[in-house]
DNA sequence: CGGGAGATGGGCT
DNA sequence: GCCCATCTCCCGA
């Protein structure tokens, strides 16, 4: 799934207008011997979403002050998601800067969306979006391109954890500037 | 540009 | 108490 989310189009329809971009790196968390996944302690008022139906936002925060999106792919009773890591912006890019606070400044496009809480703040996701569903609602996931290929995805170890730190579950679109890091 | 320190609060031991 | 799927700011090159 992490993988076949790559090209997919996240969007979300605000008030200020509609404001979405192009997936271009994800992260897989496993229900299985996957020691750095929310989920592997078992299930929690925290990690509830996660173990519910798939095709619907897990939201958590981060750090004292940020949020990170996650999709939920799997089944009722099994805890897996994919972090959305990076976007290539593409509507609402206007929105995408003030929500940023970045309005006026001289800000490269390829900073905008890249990194996990960095999309969350510009697309304007909050703590009351999880647990929706991405198929219908405001929030939700486009198809926008064909699926990508194998050749045209990197893999990786993940970023930022310190357990299960050389498992090969970071994916990334092949040549993109939008990525978080290379 | 790249690296390092600090911010800041919920979740879990 | 400590950890944390991160970001921004500031420094030097």
């Amino acid at each position: 799934m992490a993988r076949d989310l790559l090209g997919y189009l996240l969007v979300h329809e605000t008030s200020a207008g509609r404001i979405s971009g192009r997936i271009v790196e994800t992260e897989a968390y496993l229900s299985e011997d996957d020691p750095a996944c929310h989920a592997h302690r078992g299930e929690t008022k925290r990690t509830a979403v996660m173990f519910g139906p798939p095709g619907h936002a897990y939201i958590y925060f981060i750090y004292g002050m940020y949020y990170c999106f996650n999709v939920v792919t799997e089944k009722p009773g099994v805890g897996e998601a994919v972090l959305i890591r990076a976007l290539e912006p593409v509507d609402g890019i206007d929105i995408m800067m003030k929500r940023r606070s970045l309005a006026g400044k001289l800000t490269p496009l390829r900073s905008l969306c890249n990194g996990p809480a960095k999309l969350v703040m510009a697309l304007d996701i909050g703590r009351d979006l999880n647990g929706v569903s991405l198929l219908n609602g405001p929030l939700r996931l486009e198809r926008a391109t064909k699926k990508i290929s194998d050749d045209n995805i990197v893999v990786t170890k993940r970023v930022g954890i310190s357990v299960a730190q050389d498992l090969p579950l970071r994916f990334y679109i092949k040549g993109s500037e939008f990525i978080s890091k290379k």
